[in-house]
RNA sequence: GGAAGGUUGGCAGAGUGGUCGAAUGCGCCGCACUUGAAAUGCGGUAUGCCGCAAGGCAUCGGAGGUUCGAAUCCUCCACCUUCCGCCA
């Protein structure tokens, strides 16, 4: 959540940063008019308690009749306002809730994807003396990917990752944890399923992406969108000495998401499903360096891009096609011949205090004074949508696929369906 | 799924209706002593909210309740530990 002092002070800023994101601009003022609200209702029911509590205190010294009506008055004063004061709060938390991270300053205003900023590309495209087929076609005659079972079995948008695949996924894998383990990240296996509360204070909860989220309703657990999820909360409720920081974690855990608002889209194959594996990157930073460790984490996801040889762009992402919890985002996009497109594969988010509010997490400065801490997420290997990258570039005029170098120790084969 | 015990400040651990935001110890910070350090002594040391401030309010796992007044009594829930059962 964004800090409440700054939006009663800066309350043009945000409704700014909110346009940019195409979010309505008017919860702003509606906040600010059920803050107030709460913050009147929060005085009077102080000064109401005050008042109770020097006459419990005289009453413990000596009761009398005519002080015990007037405790006994006030008693049922109290309860009244309190309730009139629990529905404000809730009032205005719900609004709060529907106000994104505001971009920094510098981030470019756009209405959509179409307005990012391509930054560099890196690689070459694969000239082939052929036209590409694209990965369904091939992962399909190669018994990569069988989309056709998933669905019988479980409904649209599964798919089975079968043979070289299935292997391929756990070689992206350790390629993706031995690179970064290397770099002093912990390795992080962590639980797939969040508290409602925890998960609100993440801000993925917002009103926005709620129904993007499976929840089991006899247990009161939602199912993870990415590890980001669980690992932010890894510390929450902690402090962190300045020394500490960055503090740098690789997750390897599967995602499960609802995909609900996409019905037209990606229907077909496995580039947009209800569940895939994600090797991600998590990182608690010191709010002056942020920006540094940012850049840091999207020079991993290269280096790794660059470690399956495949060709991508870098895209800095425009006000209107950035996510709910990021100030900056850049994502990496993987060059598809098959489908003559970039597409993204890859995330690279700032969110800087806006999960570390919820969670609670800060930082010890010099002087003891504990700060909140930025958060960042990255991804590493998005397993689905790493192996359509690696199916359609090393695609062969016989209809086989090479493995890439940095795979074939893993695989244990340098070409699939030879 | 069954049984028992537990959840208090950074940690350990007292506290069973008002004098408790909370003893004590450890840790941490400051000061004194010391050439320096250790030891010792003195002082300080939770968080959030409202308020210009003075100050006030809230918080003892969570939510309700009883009471003029709850860390303390009652109800429900969550979590943890141990034992039994089941299970990859």
């Amino acid at each position: 959540m964004l800090d409440i002092t700054f939006i009663r002070e800066n309350p043009e800023k945000v409704k700014k940063g909110m346009e940019s994101k195409h979010q309505d601009p008017k919860i702003v003022d509606k906040f600010l008019r059920a803050d107030e609200d709460w913050r009147a209702k929060t005085t009077a029911y102080d000064q109401l308690k005050a008042e109770q509590n020097t006459l419990s205190k005289e009453l413990s010294a000596g009761q009398s009749e005519n002080l015990l009506s007037k405790a006994q008055f006030l008693k049922k004063r109290l309860s009244d306002i309190e309730n009139e004061q629990a529905e404000l709060k809730k009032m205005r938390d719900d609004l709060l809730s529907r106000i994104p991270n505001i971009p920094f300053d510098d981030v470019s205003v756009g209405k959509d994807e179409s307005e990012n900023k391509v930054l560099r590309e890196v690689g070459t495209k694969p000239d082939f003396d052929f036209t590409p087929k694209d990965y369904l076609t091939l992962g399909e005659k190669l018994g990569l990917i069988d989309v056709k079972k998933a669905a019988e079995v479980s409904g649209s948008r599964f798919g089975y990752i079968l043979r070289e695949a299935a292997l391929l996924e756990f070689a992206l894998v350790k390629l993706a944890m031995d690179t970064l383990v290397e770099k002093g990240f912990i390795p992080a296996v962590p639980p797939v399923m969040i508290k409602p509360k925890v998960y609100e204070g993440m801000g993925r909860l917002a009103a926005d992406q709620k129904e993007e989220r499976y929840y089991f309703e006899k247990d009161d657990v939602y199912l993870v969108g990415s590890s980001e999820h669980t690992m932010g909360p890894i510390h929450m409720n902690e402090v962190f000495e300045e020394s500490e920081l960055p503090r740098r974690y690789v997750a390897f855990s599967t995602c499960f998401r609802r995909e609900a608002g996409s019905y037209g889209k990606d229907t077909k194959g496995i580039l947009r499903v209800h569940q895939f594996d994600k090797v991600e990157m998590f990182s608690f930073a010191h709010p002056e360096h942020s920006e540094e460790e940012h850049k840091f984490l999207l020079s991993c996801q290269e280096e790794l891009m660059q470690k399956l040889e495949l060709p991508y762009r870098v895209v800095e992402i425009c006000t209107g096609d950035m996510g709910w919890t990021d100030a900056r985002q850049f994502d990496v996009e993987t060059w598809l011949p098959g489908q003559g497109s970039y597409r993204e594969t890859n995330s690279c988010s700032n969110t800087t205090d806006f999960q570390s509010r919820g969670m609670n997490i800060k930082y010890k400065t010099k002087d003891g004074e504990k700060k909140l801490i930025h958060m960042l997420n990255a991804t590493g290997f998005a397993i689905g949508r790493v192996l359509i990258g690696i199916i359609e570039n090393n695609q062969t005029k016989e209809g086989t696929v090479r493995v890439p170098k940095a795979l074939q120790a893993y695989v244990g084969k340098e070409e699939i369906g030879k």
